[in-house]
DNA sequence: AAATGAATACAAATTACATCA
DNA sequence: TCTGATGTAATTTGTATTCAT
Protein backbone atom coordinates (compact mmCIF):
# COMPACT_ATOMS: atom_id res chain seq x y z
CA UNK A 1 0.00 0.00 0.00
CA UNK A 2 2.93 2.52 0.97
CA UNK A 3 4.55 1.69 -2.40
CA UNK A 4 1.41 2.39 -4.47
CA UNK A 5 1.56 5.64 -2.47
CA UNK A 6 4.61 6.94 -3.06
CA UNK A 7 3.87 6.63 -6.83
CA UNK A 8 1.65 9.44 -6.21
CA UNK A 9 4.24 11.29 -4.13
CA UNK A 10 1.95 10.98 -1.24
CA UNK A 11 3.55 11.95 2.25
CA UNK A 12 3.01 9.48 4.34
CA UNK A 13 2.28 9.63 8.40
CA UNK A 14 1.70 7.56 11.37
CA UNK A 15 -0.65 9.78 13.52
CA UNK A 16 -3.94 7.67 14.02
CA UNK A 17 -7.37 8.72 13.02
CA UNK A 18 -8.62 6.87 15.86
CA UNK A 19 -6.43 8.74 18.33
CA UNK A 20 -8.51 11.24 17.42
CA UNK A 21 -11.80 9.84 18.26
CA UNK A 22 -12.85 9.83 21.97
CA UNK A 23 -14.25 6.67 21.46
CA UNK A 24 -11.54 4.22 23.56
CA UNK A 25 -10.12 1.41 21.63
CA UNK A 26 -11.79 -2.02 21.95
CA UNK A 27 -10.35 -4.54 24.85
CA UNK A 28 -8.73 -6.26 22.04
CA UNK A 29 -6.79 -3.28 20.19
CA UNK A 30 -7.20 -4.23 16.39
CA UNK A 31 -3.80 -5.80 14.87
CA UNK A 32 -3.43 -3.10 12.21
CA UNK A 33 -3.64 0.12 13.65
CA UNK A 34 -0.19 1.64 11.75
CA UNK A 35 -1.23 0.25 8.84
CA UNK A 36 -4.98 1.98 9.18
CA UNK A 37 -3.96 4.79 10.24
CA UNK A 38 -1.06 6.07 7.42
CA UNK A 39 -4.38 6.15 4.59
CA UNK A 40 -6.04 9.18 5.91
CA UNK A 41 -3.40 11.00 5.77
CA UNK A 42 -2.09 10.14 2.38
CA UNK A 43 -5.66 10.98 1.42
CA UNK A 44 -6.16 14.15 3.00
CA UNK A 45 -2.47 15.26 3.07
CA UNK A 46 -2.13 18.32 4.53
CA UNK A 47 -2.27 21.04 3.58
CA UNK A 48 -2.45 20.24 -0.30
CA UNK A 49 -0.79 22.15 -2.87
CA UNK A 50 -3.84 20.98 -5.54
CA UNK A 51 -6.30 21.08 -3.03
CA UNK A 52 -5.26 24.89 -2.25
CA UNK A 53 -5.44 25.72 -5.62
CA UNK A 54 -8.39 24.49 -6.76
CA UNK A 55 -9.86 25.52 -3.52
CA UNK A 56 -12.08 21.97 -3.54
CA UNK A 57 -12.64 21.03 -0.21
CA UNK A 58 -12.67 16.86 0.83
CA UNK A 59 -16.32 17.29 1.52
CA UNK A 60 -17.81 19.58 -1.47
CA UNK A 61 -16.13 17.41 -3.53
CA UNK A 62 -18.84 14.76 -3.07
CA UNK A 63 -21.89 16.95 -2.12
CA UNK A 64 -24.00 16.40 -5.15
CA UNK A 65 -23.40 12.59 -4.99
CA UNK A 66 -24.11 12.20 -1.77
CA UNK A 67 -27.18 14.49 -1.67
CA UNK A 68 -27.87 12.79 -4.63
CA UNK A 69 -27.41 8.87 -2.87
CA UNK A 70 -29.53 10.26 -0.19
CA UNK A 71 -32.55 10.60 -2.33
CA UNK A 72 -35.19 8.46 -0.79
CA UNK A 73 -35.74 5.52 -3.20
CA UNK A 74 -38.37 2.73 -3.88
CA UNK A 75 -37.14 -0.11 -6.42
CA UNK A 76 -37.91 -3.51 -6.75
CA UNK A 77 -41.53 -2.91 -7.12
CA UNK A 78 -41.46 -0.64 -4.25
CA UNK A 79 -40.15 -3.18 -2.20
CA UNK A 80 -37.19 -0.96 0.08
CA UNK A 81 -34.44 -4.06 0.12
CA UNK A 82 -33.07 -2.05 2.99
CA UNK A 83 -35.80 -2.22 5.62
CA UNK A 84 -36.49 -6.07 4.55
CA UNK A 85 -33.39 -6.89 5.43
CA UNK A 86 -33.29 -4.70 8.43
CA UNK A 87 -36.47 -6.37 9.29
CA UNK A 88 -34.60 -9.62 9.11
CA UNK A 89 -31.35 -9.30 10.38
CA UNK A 90 -31.91 -6.67 13.63
CA UNK A 91 -33.45 -8.37 16.64
CA UNK A 92 -30.04 -9.87 18.17
CA UNK A 93 -28.20 -7.63 20.78
CA UNK A 94 -25.10 -9.04 20.40
CA UNK A 95 -22.50 -7.32 18.41
CA UNK A 96 -21.91 -10.48 16.44
CA UNK A 97 -25.09 -11.04 15.52
CA UNK A 98 -25.99 -7.68 13.43
CA UNK A 99 -23.55 -9.14 10.64
CA UNK A 100 -25.97 -11.70 9.79
CA UNK A 101 -28.03 -11.46 6.80
CA UNK A 102 -25.41 -10.80 4.13
CA UNK A 103 -26.20 -10.92 0.65
CA UNK A 104 -24.03 -13.58 -0.97
CA UNK A 105 -22.68 -13.19 -4.57
CA UNK A 106 -23.22 -16.46 -7.04
CA UNK A 107 -19.45 -15.37 -7.82
CA UNK A 108 -18.21 -14.84 -4.30
CA UNK A 109 -15.58 -17.27 -2.65
CA UNK A 110 -15.83 -15.16 0.59
CA UNK A 111 -19.08 -16.45 1.85
CA UNK A 112 -20.06 -19.67 0.02
CA UNK A 113 -16.52 -21.56 -0.33
CA UNK A 114 -14.49 -22.42 2.49
CA UNK A 115 -11.11 -20.48 3.10
CA UNK A 116 -8.78 -18.40 4.86
CA UNK A 117 -11.13 -14.99 4.31
CA UNK A 118 -14.56 -17.14 5.14
CA UNK A 119 -13.37 -18.65 8.12
CA UNK A 120 -12.70 -15.21 9.15
CA UNK A 121 -15.48 -14.11 8.65
CA UNK A 122 -17.20 -16.37 10.40
CA UNK A 123 -14.83 -15.86 13.21
CA UNK A 124 -15.93 -12.56 13.32
CA UNK A 125 -19.84 -13.10 12.60
CA UNK A 126 -19.18 -10.42 9.38
CA UNK A 127 -20.71 -13.09 7.21
CA UNK A 128 -22.53 -16.12 8.44
CA UNK A 129 -24.13 -19.06 7.21
CA UNK A 130 -27.56 -17.58 7.58
CA UNK A 131 -27.82 -15.32 4.17
CA UNK A 132 -28.65 -17.50 2.06
CA UNK A 133 -31.62 -18.73 4.65
CA UNK A 134 -32.50 -15.15 4.83
CA UNK A 135 -32.88 -14.07 1.36
CA UNK A 136 -35.02 -17.69 0.45
CA UNK A 137 -37.17 -15.99 3.26
CA UNK A 138 -37.23 -12.70 1.39
CA UNK A 139 -38.31 -14.31 -1.36
CA UNK A 140 -35.51 -13.45 -3.88
CA UNK A 141 -32.84 -15.02 -5.95
CA UNK A 142 -30.79 -16.40 -3.56
CA UNK A 143 -27.72 -16.67 -6.52
CA UNK A 144 -28.36 -12.97 -7.23
CA UNK A 145 -26.95 -10.19 -5.19
CA UNK A 146 -29.00 -6.85 -4.50
CA UNK A 147 -27.94 -3.60 -4.00
CA UNK A 148 -29.84 -1.70 -1.51
CA UNK A 149 -29.83 2.18 -1.72
CA UNK A 150 -28.93 3.89 1.98
CA UNK A 151 -31.85 6.06 2.75
CA UNK A 152 -31.22 9.43 3.40
CA UNK A 153 -30.44 9.43 7.18
CA UNK A 154 -28.15 6.72 6.63
CA UNK A 155 -25.93 8.40 4.26
CA UNK A 156 -25.45 11.51 6.47
CA UNK A 157 -24.61 9.61 9.18
CA UNK A 158 -21.83 7.91 7.10
CA UNK A 159 -20.55 11.15 5.79
CA UNK A 160 -20.88 13.11 8.99
CA UNK A 161 -18.51 9.90 10.61
CA UNK A 162 -16.20 9.80 7.42
CA UNK A 163 -15.78 13.93 8.10
CA UNK A 164 -14.29 13.30 11.24
CA UNK A 165 -12.27 10.07 10.43
CA UNK A 166 -12.08 8.14 7.00
CA UNK A 167 -11.27 5.14 8.96
CA UNK A 168 -12.98 3.01 11.68
CA UNK A 169 -11.85 0.79 14.71
CA UNK A 170 -14.15 -1.92 15.13
CA UNK A 171 -16.22 -0.79 18.37
CA UNK A 172 -16.81 2.52 16.05
CA UNK A 173 -18.26 0.28 13.13
CA UNK A 174 -20.17 -2.02 15.43
CA UNK A 175 -21.61 1.03 16.90
CA UNK A 176 -22.60 2.87 13.44
CA UNK A 177 -24.00 -0.18 12.07
CA UNK A 178 -25.89 -0.40 14.83
CA UNK A 179 -27.36 3.13 14.86
CA UNK A 180 -27.57 2.80 11.60
CA UNK A 181 -29.50 -0.51 11.17
CA UNK A 182 -26.91 -1.81 9.11
CA UNK A 183 -24.59 -4.47 8.74
CA UNK A 184 -20.73 -4.16 9.77
CA UNK A 185 -19.88 -5.08 6.54
CA UNK A 186 -22.07 -2.63 4.73
CA UNK A 187 -20.53 0.18 6.88
CA UNK A 188 -16.86 -1.14 6.46
CA UNK A 189 -18.09 -1.71 2.54
CA UNK A 190 -19.22 2.00 2.68
CA UNK A 191 -16.25 3.38 4.10
CA UNK A 192 -13.91 1.86 1.70
CA UNK A 193 -15.62 3.06 -1.22
CA UNK A 194 -16.04 6.42 0.17
CA UNK A 195 -12.42 6.50 0.14
CA UNK A 196 -12.09 5.11 -2.89
CA UNK A 197 -13.85 8.14 -4.26
CA UNK A 198 -12.23 10.91 -2.46
CA UNK A 199 -8.57 9.45 -3.69
CA UNK A 200 -10.12 9.48 -7.19
CA UNK A 201 -11.41 13.19 -6.85
CA UNK A 202 -8.12 14.47 -5.27
CA UNK A 203 -6.48 12.36 -8.56
CA UNK A 204 -8.63 14.60 -10.85
CA UNK A 205 -7.49 17.73 -8.89
CA UNK A 206 -4.05 16.75 -8.98
CA UNK A 207 -4.32 15.95 -12.58
CA UNK A 208 -5.94 19.37 -13.77
CA UNK A 209 -3.07 20.64 -11.35
CA UNK A 210 -0.23 19.52 -13.36
CA UNK A 211 -2.00 19.90 -16.69
CA UNK A 212 -1.87 23.61 -15.76
CA UNK A 213 1.50 23.57 -14.79
CA UNK A 214 2.40 21.28 -18.01
CA UNK A 215 0.45 24.11 -19.95
CA UNK A 216 2.34 27.52 -17.90
CA UNK A 217 6.26 25.86 -18.33
CA UNK A 218 5.02 24.98 -22.30
CA UNK A 219 4.45 28.56 -22.80
CA UNK A 220 7.18 29.60 -20.65
CA UNK A 221 9.62 27.52 -22.64
CA UNK A 222 8.50 28.96 -26.15
CA UNK A 223 8.90 32.37 -24.86
CA UNK A 224 12.52 31.50 -23.77
CA UNK A 225 13.43 30.20 -26.70
CA UNK A 226 11.95 33.09 -28.58
CA UNK A 227 14.56 35.07 -26.37
CA UNK A 228 17.21 32.72 -27.77
CA UNK A 229 15.96 33.77 -31.23
CA UNK A 230 16.47 37.21 -30.97
CA UNK A 231 19.67 37.33 -28.97
CA UNK A 232 21.22 35.40 -31.74
CA UNK A 233 19.73 37.30 -33.93
CA UNK A 234 20.84 40.60 -32.45
CA UNK A 235 24.25 38.98 -32.39
CA UNK A 236 24.68 38.46 -36.40
CA UNK A 237 23.39 42.27 -36.64
CA UNK A 238 26.57 44.82 -37.58
CA UNK A 239 24.99 47.11 -34.97
CA UNK A 240 25.75 44.94 -32.39
CA UNK A 241 29.10 45.19 -33.30
CA UNK A 242 29.46 48.64 -33.26
CA UNK A 243 28.17 49.13 -29.51
CA UNK A 244 30.38 46.35 -28.55
CA UNK A 245 33.03 46.81 -26.24
CA UNK A 246 36.53 45.09 -27.31
CA UNK A 247 37.45 41.27 -26.89
CA UNK A 248 38.99 41.19 -23.78
CA UNK A 249 42.38 38.58 -23.90
CA UNK A 250 44.12 36.93 -21.44
CA UNK A 251 48.14 35.98 -21.35
CA UNK A 252 49.70 34.28 -18.89
CA UNK A 253 53.43 34.55 -18.26
CA UNK A 254 54.78 31.14 -18.33
CA UNK A 255 57.14 31.51 -15.71
CA UNK A 256 55.31 33.38 -12.89
CA UNK A 257 52.38 32.42 -14.29
CA UNK A 258 50.78 35.31 -13.57
CA UNK A 259 47.93 36.46 -15.72
CA UNK A 260 47.28 40.36 -17.34
CA UNK A 261 44.05 41.34 -19.32
CA UNK A 262 45.36 43.08 -22.14
CA UNK A 263 42.60 44.67 -24.60
CA UNK A 264 42.47 43.37 -28.07
CA UNK A 265 43.00 46.45 -30.38
CA UNK A 266 45.79 48.03 -28.27
CA UNK A 267 47.69 44.97 -28.31
CA UNK A 268 49.78 46.21 -26.11
CA UNK A 269 52.40 43.51 -24.26
CA UNK A 270 51.43 42.67 -21.07
CA UNK A 271 53.67 44.88 -18.09
CA UNK A 272 55.53 41.58 -16.93
CA UNK A 273 56.44 40.77 -20.68
CA UNK A 274 58.74 44.01 -20.57
CA UNK A 275 59.20 43.73 -17.53
CA UNK A 276 62.22 40.40 -17.66
CA UNK A 277 63.44 38.67 -20.39
CA UNK A 278 62.50 34.89 -19.67
CA UNK A 279 65.36 33.13 -19.15
CA UNK A 280 64.65 29.22 -20.68
CA UNK A 281 64.26 26.51 -18.41
CA UNK A 282 66.83 24.23 -18.05
C1' DA B 1 16.45 -14.55 17.36
C1' DA B 2 14.72 -15.84 12.94
C1' DA B 3 11.24 -18.21 10.11
C1' DT B 4 6.64 -19.19 9.15
C1' DG B 5 1.77 -19.18 8.78
C1' DA B 6 -2.72 -17.32 10.21
C1' DA B 7 -5.51 -13.38 10.90
C1' DT B 8 -6.58 -8.91 9.78
C1' DA B 9 -7.33 -4.52 7.33
C1' DC B 10 -6.97 -2.13 3.44
C1' DA B 11 -6.48 -0.47 -1.67
C1' DA B 12 -7.43 -1.32 -6.23
C1' DA B 13 -9.97 -3.36 -9.69
C1' DT B 14 -14.07 -5.17 -11.03
C1' DT B 15 -18.89 -6.59 -11.13
C1' DA B 16 -23.69 -5.92 -10.77
C1' DC B 17 -27.50 -3.37 -10.02
C1' DA B 18 -30.52 0.96 -9.72
C1' DT B 19 -31.64 5.09 -11.71
C1' DC B 20 -32.09 8.62 -15.05
C1' DA B 21 -32.18 11.15 -19.45
C1' DT C 1 -40.70 1.12 -23.59
C1' DC C 2 -35.93 0.63 -24.67
C1' DT C 3 -31.22 1.91 -24.13
C1' DG C 4 -26.86 3.78 -22.90
C1' DA C 5 -24.63 6.43 -19.26
C1' DT C 6 -23.77 7.06 -14.61
C1' DG C 7 -23.37 6.27 -9.68
C1' DT C 8 -22.52 3.17 -6.20
C1' DA C 9 -23.08 -1.13 -3.27
C1' DA C 10 -20.84 -5.25 -3.14
C1' DT C 11 -17.21 -8.61 -4.42
C1' DT C 12 -12.60 -10.24 -5.56
C1' DT C 13 -7.80 -10.12 -5.39
C1' DG C 14 -3.36 -8.84 -3.79
C1' DT C 15 -0.52 -6.87 -0.23
C1' DA C 16 1.25 -5.15 4.26
C1' DT C 17 1.26 -5.73 9.00
C1' DT C 18 0.87 -8.01 13.39
C1' DC C 19 1.03 -11.83 16.28
C1' DA C 20 1.58 -16.52 17.83
C1' DT C 21 4.17 -20.63 17.34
Amino acid sequence: MAKKDDCLGLSLSLRCPENLNPDPLPPTPPKRLAAAAHFPLSLFRSPSPFMQLQKISRTDAFQTAAARQAEPRTFLGGIDINRTLTVVECDGEDEDEDEEGMVTSPNSTVSSISGKRNEREENDGERAASSSMEIEEDGGDAASRKKLRLSKVQAAVLEETFKEHSTLNPKQKMGLAKKLDLRPRQVEVWFQNRRARTKLKQTEVDCEYLSRCCENLTEENRRLQKEVRDLRALKLSPQFYANMTPPTTLTMCPRCEHVACVAAPSRQPPTWAAAKPVEPKS
